[in-house]
DNA sequence: CGTCATCTTGATTACGCTCAAGCTCCGTGG
DNA sequence: CCACGGAGCTTGAGCGTAATCAAGATGACG
């Protein structure tokens, strides 16, 4: 991981900070870089950072003492992620392709008399965490195998609109994702296929084939 | 459905709201009571409302349309529930004992001026709604049906101290927040009382026989 | 072109679901 | 006081979905 930006910018920019709340992240935060699969903060840490993606695909997640792994959600572009009810992590946090992140020290703020400003906004954030979390449950608890992937596969599609849908992420990370085993993942990808849903021209990329289909499936 | 106060009451005690802010709710929010099973608020409904239970035990659910049902979460006594980020709630709630409910409209937090000094609260308790959905997913995705019974009693012990522990709802709506059925929420309750873990006097009450057992399995 | 990681496919197993019957606890009424 | 009825819970038998174990296929990279 490298720093962009000399910490020191965090006190000296924020004076200057000031408008918009949705630009103070930008204005205050400090830049930072992480490679493929580096570690961007660990499970059982302080969680006193808030993070926001500017490039590149980050996944938050829990893995127990005798290996299982759930991943908690992946972040994109403009995405906030980091903030967290408790004093510790209970998700790690992890870069799955190159990634810019913003990091501010939510102490920062105080010190800069800006929590105000941007409180707002922090509530939204957390707020629109807890609904796909919600969303999430609803997954995990009551949908079939065939039915997560299909969900997975139009929540990919409807965040980046377009033919041709990028899979950023490992068939092992979506498993981790889908409470499900790579094995089924891959069994429900081909069976999605041959029911002409979608179709993955490669195995990290795929156009929708019957919109209503996937949109049936995924409900 | 009945209302103790009248709505009246909510803008006659605004203006003499102050002090910690943790009081905001109770100052000028309208008691409501509710019979066991009563729906408190419906999917899909207009998410403008904040309620916190006065007494009584509240379950959040999601009914799909061909009746597949997920319980979000339950709230006792203290909890605040209802908030959410989108325009409409994902869940519904329904008091599953009768029920004291204190109801605070949002909007009407902006109009007494009041929502700066509740909005840290709303926060915190929306970090916590956050926390315990990430825990809800953990289990979903990755537990055993037994770890799963196991976490739930953990979880009831741990709100409730005392030698004897309530279990306010019924085995259905254990499976539904557990992503069970009601007889594998029952056989494993049968195991776990056959293993000495814990004990049934009665369907709706048990008591903790070995503590470090139930905490290993839940962890 | 060879090597290794990732993904797919196949065969078998097992965990939890479905369907079905019996039990327990309550409230109601004879 | 006991018989009846119904809802909620438990137990049993068999099944099905997804996991496990094990080979292959594909693709990226040196």
């Amino acid at each position: 991981m490298t720093l962009a930006h000399d910490f020191q910018d965090l006190m000296n920019a924020a004076p200057a900070a000031a408008g918009r709340s949705g630009d103070v992240i930008e204005r205050i935060g400090v830049r930072m870089t992480f490679a493929k699969d580096e570690e961007i903060y660990g499970q059982d840490e302080e969680a006193e950072l808030i993070y926001k993606v500017l490039s590149g695909v980050v996944r938050t997640s829990s893995v127990t003492s005798d290996g299982r792994r759930q991943i908690g959600d992946f972040y994109y572009a403009g995405d906030l992620f980091g903030l967290e009810a408790g004093d510790e992590h209970r998700f790690s946090a992890e870069a799955i392709t190159d990634c810019a992140v913003l990091v501010l020290k939510s102490s920062a703020l105080n010190a800069a008399g800006l929590k105000a400003e941007f409180s707002r906004d922090l509530w939204r954030a957390t707020a629109h965490e807890l609904d796909r979390s919600q969303a999430h449950i609803l997954l995990l608890g009551r949908k079939t195998a065939y039915e997560r992937v299909a969900s997975f596969l139009m929540g990919l599609a409807r965040r980046h609109p377009g033919d041709t849908v990028e899979v950023p992420m490992s068939r092992q990370d979506m498993a981790d994702y889908l409470g499900l085993t790579i094995e089924t993942v891959s069994r429900m990808l081909t069976q999605l296929q041959a029911s002409a849903v979608v179709e993955f021209p490669s195995c990290r990329q795929f156009q929708v084939r019957n919109q209503g289909a996937l949109a049936r499936l995924a409900a």
